[in-house]
DNA sequence: AGATAAGCGAGACGGTACGTCACGTCTTTCA
DNA sequence: TGAAAGACGTGACGTACCGTCTCGCTTATCT
């Protein structure tokens, strides 16, 4: 899971040269540290939240240097971006069942499921860091929020081809109007977050749209 | 507008008998003091943001003493909340034009406006510092939030009165789908937050359950 | 003996007015701290030297934090010269026999055992530092060195109305020529530096020049 | 000047024999990186001090990695006692005009202008240095101080077989007294340290010693 | 000619101490 | 008794060097 930790050297590092190349000289980077690192700042996030973790406090439970910690990565947010990034969601995934709706809400109660889980403290700690970060926040975009959208892009554009919704929907716009809630309920704490929400939200959003409801039909009035 | 502040002493005070009290011996508490204080926090949080506001800066640029601050509210998080009632936002209510839709997209406009602007900072400083800290994401929820909803609720309700709404729609489902995509954007700042979206925003949701647009048979089928 | 240390505030403060004044608001400095710190810079001096000693460990050993010791002595320069002050030598005090040689050679033996006490490592530390810190080389002129010479000049001055001492001799080179062999053993220990060598070297400077001695003579055949 | 410096590889490294050996496999040291440490260490010392001389800027002004350095001097009390040896002042010798006085006062003046010049820097590094470590302050004596002594004593020899001096004189004794003085002002800095200093030093200190003169007659009057 | 051995640069590593900053508490004087 | 002033212990910050280590490369001698 974490192996490609070096190959993909996100923020803290420049991207190389994908070409085959020489090491270069001097000693190589331990991949040992790195991984106590990423670890440390994973379970710490889950433990304390963003505010409490001290870069001194990941050092320690890693047992490694703050040099070493401050050698790679420029400040707390982009180590748990780094974090973030590592512990890779997979099954965030979309299935493909022949059904828009039963793809959406299939991968929408997995979500539901991770942000009401553990990991869900670090989801919350990134996005609240980049309130006041702007690296931090765009890394959410880029590592967790986008890979998610492209494959829900392809979601729709199945349902588009098996006709089950209108070409003219606005794409971004839809997937704002189903995840939004979720995120705000998530963020906010309002009201419960859970598998039913997610469905009613399904329901409310996207039966709508589909052809098999005919609804397209109210939206072309 | 902060007159009332040392009358309702909000989250870090205890309400006071509302009898008519004699003055307590001492030295009375100094207004001026508190508007200070609560002004410096306003201004530092659109500044910075929450995470680097410190009460140091806040007592320093308000010319009070570090003490007095820690005398009246007992952490960052209770200040904040308190800075953000006092700034509370008037403009936020929903007209009443006989059409539900219009009354929604119009005060959604003015929510996305209140976001763009510096308070947008505020909102968005409360909401990062409330994922860790419980009550001052209560405290956005009590008077943030829910005063709006209430509003929201009538609206929805002269809506059914009026014929427009199915009165089975659920109304806490139906605003989180209406508000939850725009604090995502607001917060993940993904993609654009403006009029047009507010007004797609709306079509996509609310049009079809309006019995104008005969969506609600969509619904019930 | 550390009484006077904040009525003489030294390196790191203002001399204050000598005039009844009122306390300044704010909680006062704690005495006791300043004791702590500067008896464990003492202790800590004698253990280990000027090299290796870290504020970090005298704040620790004076139970005090880093912040109070940066507060009131900018550096370790400053901290070692205060601390050098506090732990002044009473016992290099010139007697007043009604003999030059005797005075001079009688103080010249308690500075050569103050040299060769624990008490000396300071001193060493204290001007080793200052070859690379004007501050702190100054300190040791003021603090030490000159107040000794004022003495020194007296003695020589009742000597000359004594009329054992020429009028005509350079002070400053006659004292210097007196001490600078100890300083020199002291500072390079290249040979021993006792008692007798102290006395060796009174009569070896001092004697010529007094006219009672004669001593010149007995010295030239 | 340099050369002989892998031949003597004083204080950091083995004597190796003497006797002709066939040099050892493996890539020979480099003279070239030796020099230019020494050169570094010589620079450095001169503009900071011993104090703030750090083996990692030794390193990059050398342009050698720091595990060079390390290789071949185990601490910065060699590094320094090396590089101050490689630049021994070859100014210093004494002169022989038949004259004690003209002779040391000849080299004093020579030593008084050394200390002055950027060279003095090196000089009192090394004894700061020395104060807590023992092996430089040996270095010290053994590589500057001693090589003179000898000469000085030879001078000395010189004069009490021209009958300029007597030969109970106790030169150790005589020569501090010379010396100390010189070495007081040159690191206490209390007072001037020139030329007319050292002429009066020697005049004070010698003349009575010295038959020819008789001129203690004058001072004691 | 190849094997073996050491020196070299580069630079990452675990450490220690630096000097600074803000925390939240405390102790004083003045109003 | 509240407020201002400001010192206090605490603890993390990010930096600088320490002395050690692992690399790949170079330069020599030895077989």
């Amino acid at each position: 899971m974490l192996q490609f930790f070096s190959v993909t050297p996100t923020t803290s590092q420049k991207i190389r040269d994908a070409l085959p190349r020489r090491r270069p000289p001097g000693r190589p980077r331990s991949e040992q540290a790195q991984k106590a690192i990423v670890r440390s700042v994973l379970e710490l996030l889950e433990e304390v939240g963003f505010q409490v973790l001290s870069i001194e406090a990941v050092a320690e439970r890693a047992k490694v240097s703050k040099a070493t910690v401050y050698r790679w990565w420029p400040n707390k947010a982009a180590l748990i971006a780094d974090a973030f990034h590592a512990s890779a969601v997979e099954e965030l995934r979309f299935p493909n069942t022949g059904s828009v709706l039963k793809d959406i809400s299939e991968q929408m109660i997995r979500l539901v499921k991770v942000f009401r889980s553990s990991r869900g403290r670090l989801v919350s700690a990134l996005i609240a860091g980049g309130q006041s970060d702007r690296e931090l926040i765009e890394a959410f975009q880029q590592r967790f929020l986008l890979p998610r959208r492209r494959e829900a892009y392809q979601t729709l554009e199945r349902a588009v081809e098996r006709g089950e919704l209108s070409s003219e929907v606005d794409f971004d716009l839809l997937l704002d109007t189903l995840y939004g809630p979720i995120y705000m309920r998530f963020l906010i704490r309002h009201d419960s977050l859970n598998r039913e929400f997610a469905l009613n939200l399904c329901d409310l959003v996207l039966k709508p749209l589909t052809s098999r409801g005919k609804p397209s039909q109210s939206k072309s009035n």
